[in-house]
DNA sequence: ATGATATATAATAATAATTACTATTATTGT
DNA sequence: ACAATAATAGTAATTATTATTATATATCAT
């Protein structure tokens, strides 16, 4: 029970993570779908934005400055967080799950995963000397 | 400029994080240091957790479980985080820094470090079965 | 010890991100 | 087309945290 309908806010909030390299927060996704859709409410995308992560459609990054923000890549990458700038990118990195098994050498509990960022200063923020 | 003033509370604030193997948030320590201190306020707790992270003295960890948590050993480890029961602990395990080449290799701008935490079933979580 | 100066505090208000509530609207199965 | 149910817009409420301010406390020079 509790199917789920379509809706044409979801649809549009789905296609716009699709086409974007950006990792936005909530708000600037609320900010940008209201162009299309004007009367779309922020409490809309919150909802739409949790329930796509719950189904595994678009990625729920924890970076910790202060908001969550949203990837539309589902697919387990790595993210890379400036200092400067703030700005979130993908990595072009293979999984690096044996971190779990060094991690997991004398823990008594089950390691199932890890949630990992980088962080330093992307290339455009590089002072150029 | 801008010296540093003893206070008790802060003195409180930072005996406490060290006697304690739990991690715990802004609130819990506000609760636990009113047991002798009855009138500190929650705003110095904060105000002193933060100083105290940024002087070095203690970890702030944000796990991203909605709070930030506190750890009283500034030294860098890696922490773990039970899915069931949202207990933090202490791994045991070396720094593992080599990830920062392996995400370095192919990356434009400068990886300084990495901000991971692992997560799965504590000891105490795992059905006796 | 005394007083001057600067920092810390308690109490409260304000902010930011997110979630909850509710009447109305849209979708879906028959 | 109709009934059942989920989704929405708009708003209020919540949670974690930071800012404000008048008062209290610590520190330093005398």
């Amino acid at each position: 029970m509790a199917a789920i309908k379509y809706s044409r806010q979801r649809e549009a909030i789905k296609d716009y993570l699709m086409n974007t390299k950006q990792h936005p927060t909530a708000d600037t996704v609320y900010l940008d779908i209201r162009k299309n859709y004007p009367n779309i409410s922020l409490g809309t995308v919150y909802r739409n934005l949790n329930l796509l992560s719950e189904q595994g459609e678009i990625l729920k990054i924890n970076c910790r400055d202060g908001c969550d923000r949203f990837d539309g890549n589902p697919e387990p990458h790595y993210h890379f967080i400036c200092k400067i700038c703030g700005r979130v990118l993908d990595l072009e990195m293979e999984q690096i799950d044996h971190i779990n098994v060094i991690a997991g050498a004398g823990f008594p509990g089950v390691i199932e995963g890890h949630v990992t960022y980088f962080y330093g200063t992307c290339s455009k923020c590089i002072p150029i000397n």
